[in-house]
RNA sequence: GGUCCCAUGGUCAAGAGGUUAAGACGAGACCCUCUCAAGGUCUAAUCUCGGGUUCGAUUCCCGAUGGGAUCACCA
């Protein structure tokens, strides 16, 4: 006769350690109450996703203005997907955007009491809670391989019936403990199953931080706990290390809730309180192809990755702000009667949430964007550009250190003033914007041609600028300038009054509007810019004539 | 397909058994104006459908439809 202690002891022979030395190397914290223990845990199997930032961040958020803690937790079980130096990777991305953990992963070392803080550094303790579950009869080794699995999923589905390891399906479970050892003894592979006792006929009341109370099935199912190659799957760890360092409040994407009864079993099954559980809607998009709603996926969507958002020069702060207002419904009010600025004032509630999937909408992100970059004066804004570009913008970097204080005051154009332009969302297309002050991009908008008005004959455009050169002098003052210009227009015959202009347009060349243009093109080589005395300040007299000449070369 | 969740303008959404059904982004118009941006004023745009309960339903209930999530020795 084989006790299930004999068994235990045979697969796990140097495990000595007990669940109670557990209990008691990780003691309950002491925290104020009310503070929440919170988690981020990421595999390390590539880039942040944007899904994973706003979980991330809401995790921060929530021990933040709880006092409590929140702490990383590598989840590196699964060594076939890893991809080396992700770990590191996240947690500088995280940094950017300010989701600093209190304690845990950090990279080359951790911190804090409820340690290793990275899986595949914890096999010692799975295994003690794994042998306490044999010992109790509560888990076995199976056998079956994979291929049996797939036909005995294959036949489940001919049959149309649940598929899976559970019932009279679970083979294993029925094996006697003499056949198990033997089999161990032979060197047979295995897996070790939870054996579930619940019933998928009946339901169970789940609370949801987000969705409120709602029913779902028990879990039936003989699920793997410890897989062949010694690691943990999920479902257990996540039992294991949430209630062993303690997270009060499990917070996670809604691909979990199917799982959520898996949970629920295996932390009766041990005896211990489960966490809170909050789980997050996931961040969508239109599919252009189907025309439906679909997970942001990192393969084809550009936004779904943080590095994104790092390299087109987006200030972190603002996706932050954008993310959110999903987040929280009365976000979005409460940061614009505060002028966008002391986020970490707002205090963040879970059914302030709205449990479906939004969709990601890049134009309002722009939009907090713009707000954000407009309060930076002068030398904050060029700074921050200065920083992007070094590290994601080499043209860029070139072209402000090329002139930097050249680049400051184009930056600076119209900036420190009580309605500021808004020019700007990103750093990543500035040179898109400005490029025109520099030779490179004024060269190329040359190449184009011009798009003066068709009304006016290139004798007239030519005659317009040769007086403007003869006459208009680079001036500060906007006044000053603009009336230099009219009384130019109005020697040409453009109206300088605009009224007059429209009762009688026939007896005018054109209006000032029209003079302007001519300029502006001719400067700028577009029919947009910032006004164009501010233009012409920055390009300098010399450079102003040099256009000039350029463009009437051209039209003759 | 089974199970769970969800359904208000283009998007994010507030809302209550009786409302002129908020607000924000976006869009459009006008004003300002050397163009653009900014700013100001204004406008358009929403309760998926079918039953039931009720004096009354967009709101509560049921069903349909649609959408999302999930069904691994992956997390």
């Amino acid at each position: 006769m084989v006790t299930n202690k004999q068994l235990a002891d045979l697969i796990f022979p140097n495990v000595t350690e007990t669940v109670a030395d557990l209990e008691k190397r990780y003691p309950p914290r002491d925290l104020p109450s009310g503070a929440e223990v919170t988690r981020f845990a990421p595999s390390p199997t590539g880039f942040l996703h944007t899904g994973s930032l706003f979980t991330s961040m809401i995790c921060r958020k929530v021990a933040s203005q709880s006092k409590g803690v929140f702490y990383i937790r590598l989840e590196d079980t699964d060594t076939k997907r890893e991809i080396a130096g992700s770990g590191e990777q996240l947690l500088k991305q995280l940094n950017i955007f300010d989701v600093n953990p209190d304690e845990g992963y950090l990279g080359n070392s951790e911190k804090g009491n409820y340690g290793p803080y990275v899986q595949s550094k914890r096999a010692d303790i799975y295994c003690i809670v794994i042998k306490h579950l044999l010992e109790e009869g509560k888990a076995y080794p199976c056998f079956c391989t994979s291929e049996q699995l797939e036909e005995l999923r294959a036949e489940q589905e001919k049959q149309k019936l649940n598929p899976g390891y559970y019932g009279e399906f679970a083979k294993c479970r029925n094996l006697t403990n003499e056949e198990k050892y033997e089999k161990i003894k032979n060197g047979e592979k295995f897996v070790i199953r939870f054996k579930s006792n619940g019933n998928h006929e009946s339901k169970i009341k789940v609370t949801d931080l987000v969705r409120g109370e709602f029913e779902i099935a028990e879990n039936d199912q003989d699920i793997v706990i410890y897989k062949s190659d010694g690691l943990p799957t999920y479902h257990f760890a996540h039992a294991v290390d949430d209630h062993f360092m303690r997270t009060t409040t499990v917070i996670r994407g809604e691909e979990w809730v199917a799982s959520l009864p898996i949970h629920v079993e295996l932390f009766a099954a041990l005896g211990w309180k489960a966490p809170h559980y909050a789980h997050l809607p996931v961040i969508m998009k239109i599919d252009e192809e189907t025309g439906n709603k679909r997970k942001l996926s990192k393969r084809k969507d550009q936004e779904a990755a943080v590095s994104y958002f790092i390299e087109d020069g987006y200030l972190p702060k603002s996706l932050i702000m954008y993310l959110m207002t999903i987040a929280n419904s009365n976000f979005e009010e409460w940061i614009l009667n505060n002028k966008f600025e002391g986020m970490e004032d707002f205090v963040f509630s879970f059914n302030k949430m709205n449990n479906e999937g939004a969709l990601f909408d890049m134009g309002k992100l722009n939009f907090f964007a713009r707000e954000l970059l407009v309060k930076y004066n002068k030398e904050e804004i060029t700074q921050l550009a200065e920083s992007y570009a070094k590290e994601y913008n080499q043209k860029l970097y070139k072209t402000i250190q090329s002139n930097r204080a050249y680049f400051a005051d184009i930056m600076n154009i119209d900036r420190e003033k009580a309605n500021p332009r808004k020019d700007y969302e990103k750093f990543g297309n500035v040179l898109d914007i400005i490029g025109f002050f520099y030779e490179e991009g004024y060269q190329k908008a040359l190449q184009e041609p011009l798009p003066f008005n068709e009304k006016f004959a290139k004798e007239d455009l030519v005659e317009a600028l040769t007086a403007i050169k003869e006459k208009l002098q680079v001036n500060q003052d906007e006044q000053i300038w603009f009336n230099d210009l009219k009384e130019i227009g109005a020697s040409l015959g453009y109206a300088a009054n605009n009224k007059e202009y429209k009762a009688n347009p026939e007896a005018f060349k054109g209006n000032m509007g029209d003079l302007a243009e001519i300029l502006r093109i001719t400067l700028t080589g577009r029919k947009n810019a910032p006004n164009l005395c501010t233009v012409m300040y920055l390009l300098g007299l010399e450079e102003t004539h040099r256009r000039i000449d350029a463009v009437i070369s051209l039209l003759k």
